[in-house]
DNA sequence: TTTTGAGTTGTTCGA
DNA sequence: GTCGAACAACTCAAA
């Protein structure tokens, strides 16, 4: 059957979500009939260690909730399993489309894959369109004054906040065009309810953590940061209260709108410190998100070229007392037990437990952020690498390399009480607010007091800090 | 081309 | 407890 020119597809990836969506306005706008798709998958899926996935799970259920509310506006969705470079030229052939609309991903993975699709689809005389979405601005539209990208972040944020206005903020109005969606009758082959089952994954505890997928899940946290959001400057480091706004997942999968979220913030700016900060947190998201895509080679490759090099000496004892949350340094451990058992950590903590293996326990921060990578449910390659090299003074803008966090510090200046440790780690509960940062520093009646011996119910500090301090400096005095 | 000011989130030391 | 300086010298971005 010869292409329908009214017709075209929109790609679902990372943009779970019906409203204020740039692909598939532009497709709605344009086209008389638009297709909804979404891919499990095969290539990622099949690398995956566990049946049981809660990315896969959130994802899942954000897509039956996608599914739900197109079905509502008169569409439909297609869920399809498979390699993208194959099941989506066929389904654009099968729905007789000559368009497919998606966003921009800017991961090197991810435009591989995306330009194998391309090349697949022009093969077939389909056109392939895409649209920026995720980001307020992207790769190469904040530059230097020398039309370079920017490589330190505050000169990157002044030029993105004098560029901003009401134009980039603007929410796209897919319900304008939701007349042309493609009824549910009019899709090649009957879409039917769809389960976790059907790719051969397994249902995991989002429901007891708390984690609420999809539209929905974001607009419940997104109301209730709203409310703190004037705090916001003044909770969110302290790993203890609730001061962060929780939307990292939601970003993550485009639950919820980038625009939306930086509008609001943006129109409380010089009113409200707290929506400055965040305002700020956004700029972030898309600062990493322009270095990953301007220098692909970060993914494994230090940013400062000369710290590239390093041999770490650090062996897999310490790597696995750090993953596992046993190296004898409470908060340390605290935040490592946070990631295994909820999979999130606090951003204040995901600096100093990074700041540790790199700098205390001197392993390799590639180790350090492929962990992350696999534990995270809000992981984002940008972020996280951008993150882990900052941490690991290998990064942008790196400060120097001698500013090394103490954890003890770390611990006594943003979890003061004790309270975030004795959550996490709850054989530390015994101790005072004042020790429970450095327990080994207690005498053995304090330990019995505390009904905690350390080197029996809990690890002696694996290194001294002092000492390992002293090493990373020395790991890190290379000539450039 | 040269100059100038500045760089997310810090720590330690000594007064 | 608090404060300022040192950490060591480089890179970035604009003027």
């Amino acid at each position: 059957m010869s292409p329908d020119p009214k017709s075209s597809i929109v790609w679902f990836r990372r943009d779970l979500r019906v409203q204020d969506h740039a692909a598939l306005y532009e497709a709605l706008k344009r086209s008389d009939k638009v297709f909804c798709i979404f891919v499990f998958d095969t290539d990622i899926l099949e690398r995956l260690p566990s049946r049981a996935d809660r990315r896969v799970d959130f994802i899942a259920r954000s897509v039956t909730e996608l599914r739900a509310a197109l079905r509502a506006a008169g569409g439909d969705l297609w869920v399809l399993h498979g390699r993208p470079e194959t099941v989506v030229p066929e389904a654009a052939r099968k729905a007789g489309a000559n368009r497919v609309w998606t966003n921009h991903d800017y991961e090197p993975a991810a435009r591989k894959r995306d330009a194998a699709v391309e090349a697949a689809l022009a093969k077939q005389g389909i056109a392939f369109e895409t649209r920026k979405d995720q980001v307020v601005f992207e790769k190469d539209e904040v530059l230097t004054g020398q039309g370079t990208p920017f490589k330190v972040f505050t000169a990157y944020k002044n030029a993105w906040l004098d560029k901003l206005d009401a134009f980039y903020l603007r929410a796209y109005p897919t319900e304008k065009y939701f007349k042309h969606l493609a009824s549910p009758a009019a899709y090649p082959e009957r879409t039917r309810e769809w389960t976790l089952k059907d790719i051969g994954f397994e249902p995991t505890d989002l429901d007891a953590l708390g984690i609420r997928a999809g539209m929905s899940g974001a607009k419940e946290r997104w109301m209730d940061f709203l409310k703190r959001i004037d705090r916001y400057k003044d909770t969110r480091d302290f790993p203890a209260v609730k001061g962060p706004s929780y939307l990292s997942v939601h970003l993550r999968f485009g639950t919820v709108s980038i625009r939306e979220l930086a509008r609001a913030a943006e129109s409380r700016a010089g009113r409200s410190a707290g929506a400055d900060c965040w305002l700020s947190e956004l700029v972030w998201r898309d600062f990493y998100f322009m270095i990953l895509w301007n220098f692909p080679e970060v993914e494994r490759h230090a940013f400062l070229k000369k710290y590239d090099g390093i041999v770490f000496p650090g062996d897999a004892k310490k790597f696995n007392a750090w993953r596992e949350g046993r190296t004898g340094y409470p908060i340390v451990d605290a935040a490592m037990r946070q990631l295994n058992r909820t999979g999130w950590m606090h951003n204040r903590l995901r600096m100093v437990a990074a700041s540790f293996l790199v700098k205390d326990l001197h392993v390799d921060w590639r180790k350090g952020e492929r962990y992350f990578a696999e534990k995270l449910l809000d992981y984002d390659l940008s972020a996280n690498n951008g993150g882990w090299q900052w941490s690991a003074s290998t990064g942008c803008d790196a400060q120097p390399y001698f500013r090394i966090f103490n954890p003890v510090s770390q611990s006594e200046r943003f979890d003061a009480q004790g309270d975030f440790i004795r959550r996490y780690v709850p054989e530390l509960a015994g101790f005072t607010g004042k020790r429970i940062h450095a327990p080994w520093t207690a005498s053995a009646d304090e330990q019995s007091v505390a009904g905690c011996v350390i080197g029996r119910d809990y690890p002696a500090p694996i290194v001294d800090h002092a000492q390992a301090r002293k090493t990373a400096l020395e790991l890190f005095n290379v000539k450039s």
